[in-house]
DNA sequence: AAAAACAGACAGACCTGTCTGTCTTTATTA
DNA sequence: TAATAAAGACAGACAGGTCTGTCTGTTTTT
């Protein structure tokens, strides 16, 4: 049992044990066993708070998802100026990704493993990624508002179209080629759409 | 059993059958009971074939890229200008991700399932993407070459890190929303590189 | 006292990989 | 060509382990 868990509440622990191992080992290869047994938690109380490994699953996709867009929105509310706010996104994830030991996207991670597209598990990754692609639409509109002239031969869905996956692939890549260029490439391409 | 792969060769009836499973359902989803009851060979004769169940994942890997190497190397060879040529790799993706029910790609799929970066199985993804990269920036340095004046502010590095980065955003992205939306899209993507 | 967490045995299914033994095909030699 | 030897494929039981999920009973907390 880890130390930094003891004192939280059993699902609390339940859940930190289990983010942590679903996102490094994956889905699959991590059994429920392993989550009670790191996470201290009896196995009738596990079943308690989760009726199956699947609900196990969505609260973990959740709860990354909520902090994820917390995270995300701070860095992007702590900038300034209408372009640094759209840049901040792609740039969070070069330090995102660094302390995961480049494991990737956890949403990627999960579809994966998971080959029906209509698996709530699926679904998720869908909410999630339509979530950032909403918000990077919306820092797009703002950037092109703020100076209509510089920007009148960019249009704001195309352009979060193609931030969207610049953004996914430079992830994905990444995890394949275990190296950070593929983001920090892609943070100069973002940044070569826009200047 | 498949009827199309009666008259084949164990090894091949095998391989065959895994590569489907395989890919259609996850690595650590499919079993090696499945594949041996789906493609009609004796348990002795698979493990005769092939040590343990790694190994046929290795072979199917190998499978796919080799496969998947002719296929995108006949279609470049197929274009005549340097630009179509260029392009063709990329538009290669969307009927290649249709007729596969938009799983998305063997490598980034299985790279999700294999966390440990040493392992054999993520070494083929990076051999893969590899060879990829390399095929591009050779068709983007003939494509400078074909026209240096008017690609003389493009530099085929750069040129191939985008197009590899907005080719592998655009699969994942795809295979997430279940949408062919993102391939299409990163097709103009590509295409505004250089036009 | 009631609710929740603990510990852990247990069921039943599935997993990979081994093993025994029979049958079919192929290769070699008379 | 015909007999025989060798190799490989077949069928499937089996071992040993892991998986999810259930259940019983005890202890702690509220």
């Amino acid at each position: 049992m880890s130390k930094s868990t003891k004192s939280a509440t059993p699902r609390e622990r339940i859940l930190e044990t289990a983010s942590e191992l679903f996102y490094k080992q994956g889905y699959r290869s991590t059994g429920i066993n392993e989550v009670i047994r790191q996470s201290g938690v009896a196995k009738a109380t596990f079943y308690n708070h989760f009726p199956a490994k699947d609900d196990l699953c969505l609260a973990y996709l959740d709860g990354r998802s909520e902090a994820e867009k917390l995270s995300i929105t701070e860095q992007v509310q702590s900038k300034r100026s209408a372009r640094t706010k759209f840049l901040a996104v792609m740039e969070a994830i070069l330090p995102w990704m660094e302390t995961n030991d480049l494991r990737g996207c956890e949403y990627l991670n999960t579809v994966a493993e998971v080959p029906d597209p209509d698996n709530p598990l699926r679904r998720r990754g869908r909410q999630h990624y339509k979530w950032l692609h909403g918000l990077i639409m919306e820092l797009a509109e703002n950037l092109l508002k703020s100076d209509p002239r510089r920007y009148k031969d960019l249009d704001a869905r195309q352009l979060a179209d193609d931030y969207m996956v610049a953004l996914v692939g430079s992830i994905a890549l990444s995890e394949v080629y275990h190296d950070t260029w593929p983001i920090k490439h892609a943070i100069t391409m973002v940044r070569n759409m826009i200047d």
